[in-house]
DNA sequence: CTGCATCCGAATTGATACTG
DNA sequence: CAGTATCAATTCGGATGCAG
């Protein structure tokens, strides 16, 4: 999600790495880059087809902000036509890694997170979509 | 970021539980607003005092959200002027737990990240806004 | 004190045509 | 292939005002 997050405050008085992290990781399409680069250099045609729904809009733009933060390496190859490949940098390495740990509390408690939706949903009548209902992103 | 997310793949052929995770923790306020239910029993005017920058809409539209996720726990107190107190589920205690390897990460990195910050900006002239740029703002 | 509803500008994203 | 440019559709988020 893109920093228009002026106030990170919470945590700490000085800037919340937390926050920060949150900041590069959120997003719809980040997690899912990192992952497929994760596999070995990828073209552009590689992602767009591996990080399903993506725009090729967005993959652009998330491109460059994860190149900027040091998280991507871009590589052109002049070749014709242009190739151009993207590594996961050691930093983004462990990012991926810390991010199982989210990904082993995911898993473990899928079903309370659905349950408890399902029973707040039915409290309220026959209201919520079964889908997040009330939102926002994002980050 | 809530789900218009509608494809959450990438990561496996079943719904991805870090995109879920992401999901629920990503956006402006969520880790602000856990982190400080974590201290114990918190009232809604203490959020929102305690959670700089959050507007009353926001506030509520989120606790809303973790509430339904079974993250937080509310309850009202039968009083006048009403009371009603936020307080982390087991869960989301345990979610916070896994947090601080993301917060670990960030701290480690912190200074790799702001470094190719840098470099990417200086790179491309005199580009960067210093914050997330990603948005090249017009002119 | 809590918190839902509405108005409305701001930011994000998607779709698509176009270029090197 | 690898993007960039542009336009339109959503969605977000802040500021009230009102109610239990």
């Amino acid at each position: 999600m893109s920093q228009r997050h002026i106030d990170v405050s919470v945590l700490a008085v000085r800037a919340c790495p937390v926050a920060e992290v949150i900041d590069h990781v959120s997003g719809r399409w980040t997690v899912g880059i990192l992952t497929t680069a994760a596999q070995g250099p990828v073209r552009f045609v590689e992602l767009e087809r591996t990080v399903r729904g993506i725009s090729r809009r967005m993959l652009t733009l998330k491109l460059r902000q994860l190149e900027r933060d040091g998280l991507l390496t871009r590589t052109v190859f002049p070749t014709v036509p242009p190739r151009v490949e993207y590594t996961l940098t050691e930093i983004a390495e462990e990012l991926l890694e810390t991010l199982q740990g989210l990904t082993a509390w995911a898993t473990r408690h899928r079903g309370t997170v659905a349950a408890a939706r399902a029973a707040y949903d039915r409290a309220r009548n026959a209201g919520g979509n079964g889908d997040d209902a009330l939102v926002p992103q994002a980050t």
